[in-house]
DNA sequence: GAATGCAGCTCCAGTATGTT
DNA sequence: AACATACTGGAGCTGCATTC
């Protein structure tokens, strides 16, 4: 229903009632809008010349309805903004929830655990007060798997290392496998839901992060699976053989070489063997782990200057996140062996904290750099828009020369 | 020539009102 | 209620005339 007048074929208003613009008008003038969402004086009555569907529309009001698109333009993306801001804070609450139960779980573990004690240390004193007493004391942390004796590189021996590599990585990776300590001075946040190192109790030490990246699962596999931070060092990376799984995932078997260019850095020449797998509920792991010394590997002559060392079931564990993007564990676990370097170099490698912590930082550094690439292509990646887009910025940024 | 005042124009944010 | 259209007031810019 349209109230207006047509004084001098103009489309005016009827003493403030309400006009409504034919479909054909809005559409023409959404078509000029996307050519240029900002026309001047000159261009609004050469377009109501040139544009005859427009012509019985007055001169002001084509200049107010450019104005209104502009500002429902820029509403939309406020909002579009704010529900994206949104789905994340939401992702980041989930992830906090679950670290916060898996926490209280650990606390009521613990206060048992320190009632047992408690009670068995009571019990032991007043039975034993005049006669020794050995008290066999298990602490309340999860050991890993105890290392398994070297098998061959045959395929079937490669997938069963494969195997017990998933599964140590995603039991380090959800939490269950180790008590992981929050690292001084890492406070969650956006980018970081935190990193934290094993301090005793586990073979090795290892890091652990989380962070959310834009990207779906698969893409983020694609860029993370060739970590070239972890092969910064290397000789040669040569891949070689490749096994399917039941489950649909790659193992890859990777011999990499790393020596030292520095007696302070750590050095380890072994094989790696890469894990790729498609889980149930859809989230992707790539995990990696060394056969280093033990196992069956190239054979490999002691070198001096050499340190040897085990990575021990590491990568990612990559689960979609509800309203798009990725949540993200890194875990990093190493084990250098102190034993391969002389005695006066020797406490720079009795842990593999540095290291550890080292390279889960430049994962996690990798992440929020990605993150920061997909939301700066959402700006500027004006090579795949439509040439009207292209047309546009073009003019836009002669316009401000 | 520089400084000043004024009119005219546009933009933006906010608001009123009609329509769906 | 959500959206579309029109209006209002403040701010900034530009061009022109006037004054010093």
């Amino acid at each position: 229903m349209m109230a207006m007048s047509c004084k001098d074929g103009k489309m005016a208003m009827d003493n403030g009632k309400y006009v409504r613009y034919t479909p054909e008008q809005v559409e023409a003038l959404e078509r000029l809008y996307h050519d240029c969402p900002k026309p001047s004086s000159i261009r609004r009555q050469q377009l109501i010349r040139e544009c005859p569907i427009l012509s019985n529309i007055e001169p002001k009001q084509i200049k107010v309805w450019f104005q209104n698109r502009r500002c429902r333009e820029k509403q939309r993306k406020e909002a579009s903004r704010l529900q994206a801001v949104n789905r994340k804070l939401t992702a980041m609450n989930k992830l906090l929830m679950e670290e916060n139960d898996r926490l209280q779980k650990q606390v009521s573990q613990l206060v048992y655990e320190n009632g047992y004690f408690r009670q068995h240390t009571q019990n032991t004193t007043l039975a034993t007060k005049d006669t020794s007493c050995e008290s066999v004391v298990t602490s309340g942390q999860h050991h890993l798997t105890p290392q398994h004796p070297p098998r061959d590189a045959s395929p079937a021996g490669l997938l069963s290392i494969a195997e017990e590599t998933l599964a140590e990585f995603l039991s380090k990776a959800t939490g269950t496998a180790v008590e992981w300590v929050q690292m001084p001075g890492m406070k969650p946040g956006p980018d970081s839901i935190g990193i934290v190192a094993i301090s005793h109790g586990c073979t090795g030490v290892a890091a652990r992060a989380c962070g959310l990246v834009g990207l779906e699962p698969t893409r983020v596999a694609e860029i993370l699976k060739d970590r070239p931070s972890w092969f910064r060092d290397c000789r040669a990376v040569d891949v070689l053989n490749v096994l399917p799984t039941a489950n649909g995932g790659t193992i890859e078997l990777l011999y990499m070489q790393l020596y030292a260019p520095t007696t302070l850095a750590p050095a380890r020449d072994f094989w790696l063997l890469r894990y790729t797998s498609v889980m149930e509920d859809g989230s992707l792991v790539v995990c990696e782990r060394s056969l280093s010394n033990t196992q069956n590997g190239p054979s490999m002559p002691p070198v001096q200057n050499f340190v040897r060392g085990e990575m021990l079931p590491s990568g990612y564990l990559i689960r979609p996140c509800e309203g798009g993007g990725s949540i993200i564990h890194i875990v990093d676990h190493l084990n250098l062996e102190a034993w391969s370097v002389p005695e006066v170099l020797r406490p720079l490698y009795e842990s593999s904290t540095v290291l550890a912590q080292k390279t889960t930082m430049a994962a996690l550094r990798q992440l929020r750099q990605i993150a920061q690439e997909v939301s700066h292509s959402n700006v500027t990646n004006w090579g795949r828009r439509p040439a009207a887009l292209r047309a546009l910025s073009q003019r836009l940024s002669r316009g401000f020369q």
